[in-house]
DNA sequence: CGGATTTGACCGGCGC
DNA sequence: GCGCCGGTCAAATCCG
């Protein structure tokens, strides 16, 4: 835990690049073509032809534009709002349980969910969803004596089970130069921690999607090196509808013809961002810059995949050193 | 009053 | 085995 810096899982954005409000070059997301002059310069659309269409709304307006909607980054991070078929980032490695007797959970979104951190509560579940309520966990034992026996079979059950679960839901973090600490991104989120980061002056607000059976989650926290860069991580993929769509105009922001016409799809946020996460927990993180319009918005998107980034957008990725 | 936030305690993983 | 640390729980508190 001490050398986060090589947990992939664990990557911390903030030791390298935290220097992103300097003078660095920043690049445009290209899936959404570059509106925006003055920051693609040094963007080359030889490869991206397929999304140097001047009609793709840039990810800088999604992330930016739409903060006025209340939508934001929904879009651009999940909002699988309208599909609820999912890739599966953690297929790939294999280590997907669902064959291993882990209980498919009832969706089709337990791909990314790898039960882990639901796993840590380890005992629920062992059942079947990732009951949000899932919870009880250890406390509740505690005080019904009579699970006592069962709580230790649990217990070593879980162990076991631990190992293979070792790996974590895919999580994919954002850096935001902004002063705002939680980004709107269109869902509801309740905060349930809080913890001091160490070494750092700035705390670490953990929150979790308040629809039921959503597990997904998110940290927020602000970089100590740059105070800022706000870094949110996201952790699982929604399961439902993104609150703001429903009643927005969110439709309009990453309509699907637009969509459509790129190499990404339709399902592009969802489908692209699944494919930026990791395919296994071990691969070297990856990151993408972009920024608003607003030069007081700057974003950073990081993946762990490079070689997937490198071969969908080779020009626009900076690999983090190792 | 209901929902969201705060905050101290607890748990489990991991490194030494 | 121990201690550190990240993550989570849940009672208390706050707020609209």
């Amino acid at each position: 835990m001490s050398n986060e810096k090589e947990d992939p899982y664990h990557y911390d954005p903030f030791h390298y690049n935290i220097q992103l409000g300097a003078n660095r070059p920043v690049s445009v997301f290209p899936f959404f073509n570059d509106n925006i002059s003055g920051y693609n310069q040094q963007a080359p659309t030889q490869n991206l032809q397929g999304f140097s269409d001047p009609s793709f709304m840039s990810f800088t307006d999604c992330l930016h534009g739409s903060m006025d909607h209340y939508n934001t980054l929904s879009r651009a991070l999940d909002v699988s709002c309208s599909s609820s078929e999912v890739i599966s980032p953690v297929d790939q490695d294999g280590s997907r349980k669902i064959g291993a007797g882990e209980p498919a959970a009832t969706n089709q979104y337990t791909p990314s969910t790898p039960n882990s951190s639901i796993s840590n509560s380890s005992s629920n579940d062992g059942a079947t969803e990732e009951d949000p309520e899932k919870i009880k966990k250890h406390k509740q034992p505690k005080e019904s004596t009579e699970d006592v026996d069962i709580d230790g079979d649990a217990k070593k059950v879980s162990k076991t089970k631990k190992k293979e679960k070792r790996q974590k839901e895919p999580r994919f973090a954002f850096l935001t130069k902004s002063e705002i600490d939680h980004l709107e991104d269109g869902y509801r989120w309740r905060k349930y921690g809080q913890k001091a980061v160490k070494n750092s002056p700035y705390p670490r607000s953990y929150y979790r999607c308040t629809t039921q059976k959503c597990m997904v989650k998110k940290r927020v926290e602000r970089s100590f090196q740059d105070p800022s860069i706000v870094i949110t991580t996201y952790e699982g993929q929604h399961n439902h509808h993104c609150p703001a769509t429903l009643r927005g105009n969110a439709a309009g922001m990453l309509s699907p013809s637009l969509l459509a016409s790129t190499s990404i799809g339709q399902t592009f946020p969802q489908d692209f961002l699944t494919r930026l996460l990791p395919p296994s927990n071990q691969g070297d993180q990856t990151s993408i810059f972009y920024q608003t319009h607003d030069p007081q918005h700057q974003h950073q998107l990081y993946a762990p995949d490079y070689g997937l980034l490198q071969d969908l957008v080779p020009s626009f990725i900076h690999k983090k050193q190792p």
